[in-house]
DNA sequence: TTAAATTTATTAAAATATTCACAAATTTAT
DNA sequence: ATAAATTTGTGAATATTTTAATAAATTTAA
Protein backbone atom coordinates (compact mmCIF):
# COMPACT_ATOMS: atom_id res chain seq x y z
CA UNK A 1 0.00 0.00 0.00
CA UNK A 2 1.00 3.52 -1.00
CA UNK A 3 1.51 5.77 2.13
CA UNK A 4 -2.01 6.58 3.61
CA UNK A 5 -2.29 9.14 5.82
CA UNK A 6 -3.73 9.43 8.77
CA UNK A 7 -7.00 11.33 8.27
CA UNK A 8 -7.71 8.39 5.08
CA UNK A 9 -6.79 5.35 7.66
CA UNK A 10 -9.48 6.35 10.09
CA UNK A 11 -12.14 6.50 7.43
CA UNK A 12 -11.26 2.66 6.09
CA UNK A 13 -12.96 1.09 8.77
CA UNK A 14 -16.34 3.20 8.12
CA UNK A 15 -15.88 2.15 4.25
CA UNK A 16 -15.77 -1.60 5.29
CA UNK A 17 -17.92 -1.48 7.92
CA UNK A 18 -20.60 0.68 5.33
CA UNK A 19 -20.30 -2.24 2.97
CA UNK A 20 -20.49 -5.16 4.90
CA UNK A 21 -23.92 -3.97 5.76
CA UNK A 22 -24.71 -2.42 1.87
CA UNK A 23 -23.33 -6.45 1.14
CA UNK A 24 -25.80 -7.90 3.40
CA UNK A 25 -28.60 -5.82 1.61
CA UNK A 26 -27.77 -7.15 -1.53
CA UNK A 27 -26.10 -4.80 -3.28
CA UNK A 28 -23.00 -6.05 -5.13
CA UNK A 29 -22.00 -2.76 -7.10
CA UNK A 30 -21.61 0.87 -6.09
CA UNK A 31 -20.89 3.89 -7.13
CA UNK A 32 -18.82 6.92 -5.46
CA UNK A 33 -21.23 9.05 -5.08
CA UNK A 34 -23.92 6.62 -3.79
CA UNK A 35 -21.57 5.31 -1.30
CA UNK A 36 -21.16 9.06 -0.56
CA UNK A 37 -24.47 9.48 0.66
CA UNK A 38 -24.13 6.28 2.93
CA UNK A 39 -21.09 7.48 4.83
CA UNK A 40 -21.84 11.21 4.15
CA UNK A 41 -17.93 11.39 3.34
CA UNK A 42 -17.35 13.82 -0.08
CA UNK A 43 -17.14 11.33 -3.27
CA UNK A 44 -14.24 12.91 -4.48
CA UNK A 45 -12.65 12.22 -1.02
CA UNK A 46 -13.88 8.35 -1.03
CA UNK A 47 -11.87 8.20 -4.42
CA UNK A 48 -9.41 9.60 -3.93
CA UNK A 49 -8.98 7.61 -0.28
CA UNK A 50 -9.61 4.34 -2.37
CA UNK A 51 -6.72 5.33 -5.34
CA UNK A 52 -4.03 5.41 -2.60
CA UNK A 53 -4.93 1.53 -2.12
CA UNK A 54 -5.01 1.40 -6.14
CA UNK A 55 -7.14 1.13 -9.28
CA UNK A 56 -10.33 -0.31 -7.61
CA UNK A 57 -13.21 0.73 -9.79
CA UNK A 58 -13.68 0.79 -13.39
CA UNK A 59 -14.55 4.20 -14.84
CA UNK A 60 -18.38 4.53 -16.13
CA UNK A 61 -19.02 1.64 -13.71
CA UNK A 62 -18.54 1.95 -10.18
CA UNK A 63 -16.74 -0.50 -7.91
CA UNK A 64 -17.73 -3.75 -7.48
CA UNK A 65 -18.65 -4.44 -2.92
CA UNK A 66 -17.76 -8.09 -2.55
CA UNK A 67 -13.88 -6.54 -4.20
CA UNK A 68 -13.93 -4.14 -2.15
CA UNK A 69 -14.62 -6.18 1.12
CA UNK A 70 -12.25 -8.60 0.47
CA UNK A 71 -9.33 -5.60 -0.34
CA UNK A 72 -10.59 -3.50 2.87
CA UNK A 73 -10.64 -6.53 5.15
CA UNK A 74 -7.09 -7.46 4.07
CA UNK A 75 -5.53 -3.84 4.49
CA UNK A 76 -6.94 -3.53 7.92
CA UNK A 77 -4.89 -6.67 9.13
CA UNK A 78 -7.78 -9.22 9.41
CA UNK A 79 -5.49 -11.35 8.16
CA UNK A 80 -2.70 -10.04 10.91
CA UNK A 81 -4.34 -12.43 13.58
CA UNK A 82 -2.77 -10.26 16.04
CA UNK A 83 -2.24 -12.20 19.69
CA UNK A 84 -4.04 -9.82 22.04
CA UNK A 85 -4.33 -8.98 25.90
CA UNK A 86 -6.24 -7.56 28.45
CA UNK A 87 -6.03 -6.17 31.34
CA UNK A 88 -8.82 -5.13 33.93
CA UNK A 89 -12.16 -7.66 33.87
CA UNK A 90 -14.54 -5.32 34.98
CA UNK A 91 -17.50 -4.34 33.27
CA UNK A 92 -16.12 -2.98 30.29
CA UNK A 93 -13.46 -5.52 30.13
CA UNK A 94 -16.40 -8.18 29.91
CA UNK A 95 -18.22 -6.73 27.68
CA UNK A 96 -14.87 -5.86 25.32
CA UNK A 97 -14.71 -10.13 25.55
CA UNK A 98 -18.03 -10.38 24.54
CA UNK A 99 -18.15 -8.42 21.47
CA UNK A 100 -19.99 -10.52 18.96
CA UNK A 101 -18.31 -10.34 15.47
CA UNK A 102 -14.45 -9.98 17.28
CA UNK A 103 -13.17 -13.35 15.83
CA UNK A 104 -10.76 -12.54 12.57
CA UNK A 105 -11.09 -9.42 13.07
CA UNK A 106 -7.64 -7.62 13.61
CA UNK A 107 -6.77 -10.66 15.77
CA UNK A 108 -7.89 -12.56 18.90
CA UNK A 109 -7.58 -11.53 22.98
CA UNK A 110 -5.84 -14.80 24.13
CA UNK A 111 -5.99 -14.02 28.09
CA UNK A 112 -6.76 -11.58 30.50
CA UNK A 113 -5.24 -10.19 33.91
CA UNK A 114 -6.50 -8.39 36.58
CA UNK A 115 -5.78 -8.10 40.16
CA UNK A 116 -8.76 -10.11 41.64
CA UNK A 117 -8.35 -13.24 39.50
CA UNK A 118 -9.68 -15.86 41.22
CA UNK A 119 -13.45 -14.03 41.19
CA UNK A 120 -13.09 -12.67 37.67
CA UNK A 121 -12.50 -16.19 35.82
CA UNK A 122 -15.34 -17.51 37.78
CA UNK A 123 -17.88 -15.38 35.87
CA UNK A 124 -19.78 -17.08 33.40
CA UNK A 125 -19.04 -14.68 30.09
CA UNK A 126 -15.12 -14.27 30.68
CA UNK A 127 -14.34 -16.95 28.02
CA UNK A 128 -10.63 -16.87 28.03
CA UNK A 129 -8.03 -17.42 30.66
CA UNK A 130 -7.83 -14.74 33.75
CA UNK A 131 -4.06 -14.60 35.72
CA UNK A 132 -3.30 -12.58 38.79
CA UNK A 133 -1.54 -9.28 37.26
CA UNK A 134 1.36 -9.96 39.24
CA UNK A 135 1.79 -13.02 37.06
CA UNK A 136 2.02 -10.67 33.86
CA UNK A 137 5.84 -11.71 33.38
CA UNK A 138 5.74 -15.18 33.34
CA UNK A 139 1.73 -15.52 31.23
CA UNK A 140 2.43 -12.96 28.82
CA UNK A 141 1.65 -14.13 25.18
CA UNK A 142 4.91 -15.54 23.02
CA UNK A 143 5.13 -12.55 20.39
CA UNK A 144 1.75 -10.45 21.84
CA UNK A 145 2.39 -6.78 21.33
CA UNK A 146 -1.07 -5.30 21.70
CA UNK A 147 -3.14 -4.67 25.14
CA UNK A 148 -6.03 -3.79 25.66
CA UNK A 149 -6.03 -1.42 28.87
CA UNK A 150 -9.59 -1.24 31.23
CA UNK A 151 -8.28 -0.65 34.54
CA UNK A 152 -10.03 2.07 36.51
CA UNK A 153 -6.67 3.28 37.78
CA UNK A 154 -3.07 2.71 38.43
CA UNK A 155 -2.45 3.23 34.76
CA UNK A 156 1.54 4.31 34.58
CA UNK A 157 2.65 1.45 36.66
CA UNK A 158 1.42 -1.10 34.49
CA UNK A 159 1.94 0.78 31.09
CA UNK A 160 5.71 0.21 32.32
CA UNK A 161 5.74 -3.02 32.78
CA UNK A 162 4.07 -3.72 29.79
CA UNK A 163 6.59 -1.65 27.28
CA UNK A 164 9.19 -3.74 29.33
CA UNK A 165 7.63 -6.84 28.38
CA UNK A 166 7.94 -5.70 24.34
CA UNK A 167 4.00 -4.29 24.03
CA UNK A 168 4.20 -2.19 21.61
CA UNK A 169 0.60 -0.90 21.34
CA UNK A 170 -1.74 -0.08 23.96
CA UNK A 171 -5.92 0.63 23.23
CA UNK A 172 -6.54 2.69 26.41
CA UNK A 173 -9.97 2.86 28.14
CA UNK A 174 -8.61 4.40 31.22
CA UNK A 175 -8.98 7.89 32.23
CA UNK A 176 -6.21 8.48 33.86
CA UNK A 177 -3.65 10.32 32.69
CA UNK A 178 -0.14 8.10 31.59
CA UNK A 179 3.13 9.20 29.78
CA UNK A 180 3.22 6.77 27.15
CA UNK A 181 7.05 5.25 26.62
CA UNK A 182 9.83 5.91 23.74
CA UNK A 183 8.47 3.44 21.44
CA UNK A 184 5.00 2.49 22.13
CA UNK A 185 1.90 3.75 20.42
CA UNK A 186 -1.84 4.22 21.77
CA UNK A 187 -5.28 4.45 20.78
CA UNK A 188 -7.63 6.25 23.37
CA UNK A 189 -11.41 5.33 23.37
CA UNK A 190 -12.38 7.65 26.20
CA UNK A 191 -15.98 7.73 26.76
CA UNK A 192 -16.81 10.29 28.62
CA UNK A 193 -14.59 12.91 26.56
CA UNK A 194 -16.48 11.60 23.74
CA UNK A 195 -19.70 12.66 24.96
CA UNK A 196 -17.95 15.91 26.06
CA UNK A 197 -17.37 16.40 22.53
CA UNK A 198 -20.40 15.51 21.35
CA UNK A 199 -22.74 17.85 24.29
CA UNK A 200 -20.31 20.41 22.93
CA UNK A 201 -21.23 20.08 19.51
CA UNK A 202 -24.54 19.86 19.86
CA UNK A 203 -24.79 23.05 21.98
CA UNK A 204 -22.64 24.96 19.53
CA UNK A 205 -25.33 24.57 16.77
CA UNK A 206 -28.23 26.17 18.49
CA UNK A 207 -26.23 29.82 18.78
CA UNK B 1 -14.96 30.90 23.08
CA UNK B 2 -13.29 31.71 19.60
CA UNK B 3 -13.57 29.69 16.27
CA UNK B 4 -12.11 26.47 17.85
CA UNK B 5 -11.23 23.66 15.16
CA UNK B 6 -12.28 20.43 15.25
CA UNK B 7 -9.04 19.25 15.63
CA UNK B 8 -8.18 21.55 18.94
CA UNK B 9 -11.26 20.42 20.06
CA UNK B 10 -10.39 16.77 20.47
CA UNK B 11 -7.55 17.96 22.28
CA UNK B 12 -8.88 19.88 24.97
CA UNK B 13 -10.12 16.58 27.18
CA UNK B 14 -6.52 15.74 27.02
CA UNK B 15 -5.64 19.12 28.09
CA UNK B 16 -7.99 18.41 30.91
CA UNK B 17 -6.91 15.00 32.02
CA UNK B 18 -3.72 15.89 32.53
CA UNK B 19 -4.24 18.88 34.56
CA UNK B 20 -6.40 17.07 36.81
CA UNK B 21 -3.80 14.78 37.21
CA UNK B 22 -1.08 16.75 37.36
CA UNK B 23 -3.13 19.01 39.71
CA UNK B 24 -3.99 15.46 41.78
CA UNK B 25 0.04 15.36 42.26
CA UNK B 26 0.70 18.55 43.34
CA UNK B 27 2.05 20.72 40.83
CA UNK B 28 0.34 24.35 41.04
CA UNK B 29 1.72 25.85 37.80
CA UNK B 30 2.74 24.39 34.56
CA UNK B 31 4.78 25.45 31.26
CA UNK B 32 3.97 24.57 27.95
CA UNK B 33 6.90 22.73 27.41
CA UNK B 34 6.53 20.61 30.56
CA UNK B 35 2.60 19.91 29.22
CA UNK B 36 3.68 18.67 26.24
CA UNK B 37 6.11 16.47 27.37
CA UNK B 38 3.39 14.59 29.62
CA UNK B 39 1.00 14.77 26.55
CA UNK B 40 3.05 14.47 23.78
CA UNK B 41 1.14 17.38 21.87
CA UNK B 42 3.67 20.03 20.84
CA UNK B 43 4.03 22.94 22.79
CA UNK B 44 3.24 25.07 19.86
CA UNK B 45 0.50 23.63 19.57
CA UNK B 46 -0.70 23.69 23.11
CA UNK B 47 -0.23 27.15 23.20
CA UNK B 48 -2.11 27.89 20.27
CA UNK B 49 -5.01 25.66 21.37
CA UNK B 50 -4.95 27.73 24.58
CA UNK B 51 -4.72 31.05 23.35
CA UNK B 52 -7.70 30.04 21.05
CA UNK B 53 -9.86 30.42 24.38
CA UNK B 54 -8.36 33.57 25.99
CA UNK B 55 -4.91 34.82 27.17
CA UNK B 56 -4.60 32.11 29.63
CA UNK B 57 -0.63 32.22 30.50
CA UNK B 58 2.17 34.71 31.68
CA UNK B 59 4.95 35.07 29.63
CA UNK B 60 7.94 34.26 31.51
CA UNK B 61 5.97 32.15 34.02
CA UNK B 62 3.62 29.58 32.59
CA UNK B 63 -0.28 28.42 33.15
CA UNK B 64 -2.15 28.43 36.33
CA UNK B 65 -3.14 24.95 36.92
CA UNK B 66 -5.72 25.21 39.05
CA UNK B 67 -7.24 27.60 36.78
CA UNK B 68 -6.17 26.28 33.73
CA UNK B 69 -8.68 23.02 35.28
CA UNK B 70 -11.40 25.42 35.75
CA UNK B 71 -11.36 26.74 32.59
CA UNK B 72 -11.35 23.87 30.39
CA UNK B 73 -13.94 22.60 32.56
CA UNK B 74 -16.41 24.95 31.64
CA UNK B 75 -14.95 25.57 27.71
CA UNK B 76 -15.72 21.65 27.69
CA UNK B 77 -19.45 21.78 29.13
CA UNK B 78 -19.00 20.45 32.64
CA UNK B 79 -21.63 22.69 33.63
CA UNK B 80 -24.42 22.08 30.99
CA UNK B 81 -26.06 19.76 32.80
CA UNK B 82 -27.11 18.14 29.59
CA UNK B 83 -29.87 15.08 30.07
CA UNK B 84 -29.21 12.20 28.24
CA UNK B 85 -30.65 8.48 27.20
CA UNK B 86 -28.92 5.47 27.24
CA UNK B 87 -30.72 2.42 24.56
CA UNK B 88 -29.80 -0.85 24.92
CA UNK B 89 -28.69 -1.81 28.73
CA UNK B 90 -26.05 -4.75 28.16
CA UNK B 91 -22.99 -5.22 29.41
CA UNK B 92 -21.43 -2.14 27.89
CA UNK B 93 -24.57 -0.02 28.49
CA UNK B 94 -24.37 -0.95 32.13
CA UNK B 95 -20.62 -0.18 32.04
CA UNK B 96 -21.87 3.40 30.61
CA UNK B 97 -23.77 3.56 33.66
CA UNK B 98 -21.63 2.52 36.23
CA UNK B 99 -19.00 4.79 34.94
CA UNK B 100 -17.43 6.52 37.60
CA UNK B 101 -16.56 10.17 38.00
CA UNK B 102 -19.58 10.56 35.69
CA UNK B 103 -21.46 13.20 37.63
CA UNK B 104 -21.29 17.15 36.36
CA UNK B 105 -19.17 15.69 33.42
CA UNK B 106 -21.41 17.05 30.11
CA UNK B 107 -24.52 16.04 32.22
CA UNK B 108 -26.47 12.80 33.19
CA UNK B 109 -27.79 9.61 31.80
CA UNK B 110 -31.60 10.26 33.12
CA UNK B 111 -32.84 6.64 31.98
CA UNK B 112 -32.56 3.77 29.68
CA UNK B 113 -34.64 1.81 27.53
CA UNK B 114 -33.95 -1.97 25.92
CA UNK B 115 -36.26 -4.31 24.95
CA UNK B 116 -36.26 -6.48 27.90
CA UNK B 117 -36.83 -3.88 30.22
CA UNK B 118 -38.18 -5.95 32.80
CA UNK B 119 -35.14 -8.14 33.01
CA UNK B 120 -33.07 -5.23 33.01
CA UNK B 121 -34.28 -3.51 35.73
CA UNK B 122 -33.45 -5.89 37.87
CA UNK B 123 -30.09 -6.22 37.51
CA UNK B 124 -28.58 -4.59 40.74
CA UNK B 125 -26.10 -2.28 38.75
CA UNK B 126 -28.35 -0.49 36.61
CA UNK B 127 -28.99 2.74 39.02
CA UNK B 128 -31.78 4.34 36.74
CA UNK B 129 -35.20 3.60 35.61
CA UNK B 130 -35.24 1.32 32.36
CA UNK B 131 -38.52 1.54 29.98
CA UNK B 132 -39.25 -0.91 26.93
CA UNK B 133 -37.79 0.22 23.59
CA UNK B 134 -41.70 1.07 23.06
CA UNK B 135 -42.17 3.44 25.41
CA UNK B 136 -39.53 5.90 23.50
CA UNK B 137 -42.40 8.69 23.26
CA UNK B 138 -43.91 8.23 26.36
CA UNK B 139 -41.00 8.47 28.40
CA UNK B 140 -39.11 10.64 26.86
CA UNK B 141 -36.84 13.58 28.90
CA UNK B 142 -38.02 16.87 28.47
CA UNK B 143 -35.43 18.84 26.58
CA UNK B 144 -33.31 15.69 26.43
CA UNK B 145 -31.39 16.51 23.00
CA UNK B 146 -28.26 13.33 23.39
CA UNK B 147 -29.00 9.59 23.33
CA UNK B 148 -26.00 7.15 23.45
CA UNK B 149 -26.77 3.95 21.93
CA UNK B 150 -25.26 0.42 23.03
CA UNK B 151 -27.74 -1.85 20.48
CA UNK B 152 -26.27 -4.89 19.04
CA UNK B 153 -28.95 -4.20 15.77
CA UNK B 154 -31.40 -2.52 14.49
CA UNK B 155 -30.10 0.56 14.77
CA UNK B 156 -31.35 2.86 11.75
CA UNK B 157 -34.73 1.89 12.90
CA UNK B 158 -34.36 3.74 16.36
CA UNK B 159 -31.73 6.41 15.07
CA UNK B 160 -35.55 7.45 13.40
CA UNK B 161 -37.23 7.64 15.84
CA UNK B 162 -35.00 9.52 17.95
CA UNK B 163 -34.93 12.23 15.18
CA UNK B 164 -38.40 12.12 15.31
CA UNK B 165 -38.33 12.87 19.31
CA UNK B 166 -36.16 15.61 18.88
CA UNK B 167 -32.66 13.65 19.41
CA UNK B 168 -29.90 15.70 18.26
CA UNK B 169 -26.60 14.03 19.10
CA UNK B 170 -25.79 10.41 19.52
CA UNK B 171 -22.66 8.46 21.19
CA UNK B 172 -22.54 5.26 18.64
CA UNK B 173 -21.34 2.56 20.17
CA UNK B 174 -23.20 0.17 17.74
CA UNK B 175 -20.93 -1.38 15.03
CA UNK B 176 -23.74 -1.48 12.50
CA UNK B 177 -24.12 1.83 9.76
CA UNK B 178 -26.78 3.72 9.37
CA UNK B 179 -27.72 6.99 7.57
CA UNK B 180 -28.09 10.04 10.03
CA UNK B 181 -30.97 12.08 9.35
CA UNK B 182 -30.37 15.72 8.49
CA UNK B 183 -29.81 17.92 10.97
CA UNK B 184 -28.34 14.83 13.99
CA UNK B 185 -24.64 14.60 14.64
CA UNK B 186 -22.92 11.64 15.87
CA UNK B 187 -19.74 10.06 17.60
CA UNK B 188 -18.41 6.90 17.25
CA UNK B 189 -17.15 4.97 19.85
CA UNK B 190 -16.14 1.64 17.80
CA UNK B 191 -13.68 -0.81 20.07
CA UNK B 192 -12.85 -2.68 16.81
CA UNK B 193 -11.86 -0.35 14.87
CA UNK B 194 -9.97 1.43 17.15
CA UNK B 195 -8.10 -2.19 17.17
CA UNK B 196 -8.00 -2.49 13.87
CA UNK B 197 -6.43 0.51 13.24
CA UNK B 198 -3.59 0.38 16.03
CA UNK B 199 -3.27 -2.51 15.01
CA UNK B 200 -2.47 -1.76 11.37
CA UNK B 201 -0.25 1.06 13.09
CA UNK B 202 1.64 -1.31 15.11
CA UNK B 203 2.24 -3.95 11.78
CA UNK B 204 2.94 -0.56 9.96
CA UNK B 205 6.10 0.25 12.24
CA UNK B 206 7.92 -2.83 11.76
CA UNK B 207 8.41 -2.06 7.78
C1' DT C 1 17.50 48.93 39.40
C1' DT C 2 18.91 46.95 35.38
C1' DA C 3 20.17 43.26 32.32
C1' DA C 4 19.76 38.46 31.19
C1' DA C 5 16.88 34.57 30.93
C1' DT C 6 12.29 32.73 30.39
C1' DT C 7 7.99 31.88 28.46
C1' DT C 8 3.61 33.15 26.35
C1' DA C 9 1.06 34.86 22.32
C1' DT C 10 0.83 35.62 17.56
C1' DT C 11 2.20 36.32 12.75
C1' DA C 12 4.12 33.84 9.05
C1' DA C 13 5.60 29.49 6.89
C1' DA C 14 5.20 24.60 6.19
C1' DA C 15 2.79 20.44 6.15
C1' DT C 16 -1.62 17.82 5.75
C1' DA C 17 -5.92 17.01 4.10
C1' DT C 18 -9.81 18.00 1.14
C1' DT C 19 -12.02 19.38 -2.95
C1' DC C 20 -12.16 20.78 -7.75
C1' DA C 21 -11.76 20.00 -12.50
C1' DC C 22 -11.10 17.26 -16.17
C1' DA C 23 -8.80 13.43 -18.95
C1' DA C 24 -9.29 8.51 -19.63
C1' DA C 25 -12.03 4.49 -19.64
C1' DT C 26 -16.37 2.25 -19.86
C1' DT C 27 -21.16 1.56 -20.51
C1' DT C 28 -25.61 2.56 -22.52
C1' DA C 29 -28.55 4.10 -26.06
C1' DT C 30 -29.36 4.85 -30.82
C1' DA D 1 -20.96 0.66 -34.95
C1' DT D 2 -21.03 5.14 -33.18
C1' DA D 3 -22.17 8.85 -30.19
C1' DA D 4 -23.74 10.32 -25.75
C1' DA D 5 -23.69 9.70 -20.95
C1' DT D 6 -21.32 7.96 -16.93
C1' DT D 7 -17.91 7.48 -13.56
C1' DT D 8 -13.21 6.65 -11.99
C1' DG D 9 -8.49 8.35 -11.11
C1' DT D 10 -5.41 12.08 -10.56
C1' DG D 11 -2.83 16.67 -11.13
C1' DA D 12 -3.83 21.24 -9.48
C1' DA D 13 -6.07 24.35 -6.27
C1' DT D 14 -8.02 25.27 -1.80
C1' DA D 15 -8.63 24.77 2.91
C1' DT D 16 -7.21 23.29 7.31
C1' DT D 17 -3.89 22.21 10.77
C1' DT D 18 0.59 22.25 12.64
C1' DT D 19 5.02 24.16 13.36
C1' DA D 20 8.55 27.72 13.28
C1' DA D 21 10.04 32.28 14.30
C1' DT D 22 9.86 36.10 16.97
C1' DA D 23 7.90 40.13 19.53
C1' DA D 24 6.02 41.25 24.05
C1' DA D 25 5.72 40.46 28.87
C1' DT D 26 7.47 38.70 33.12
C1' DT D 27 10.67 36.89 36.33
C1' DT D 28 15.18 36.14 38.23
C1' DA D 29 19.78 37.37 39.30
C1' DA D 30 23.43 40.54 39.77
Amino acid sequence: MTQVSKATLKRYPVYLKALRKLSQDGVSKIMSSELSDYVDIKSTTIRRDFSLIGQLGKQGYGYDVEELIKIFAKELGENYDEKMILIGVGRLGTAILNYNNWNHVAGEIVCAFDIQAEKRKKEPKVNVPVYHIDQLKEKMPKGCEIAILCIPSGAQEIVNKLHELGIKGIVNFTREHFVLPEGMIKSDVDVVSTIQELVFEVNSLKK
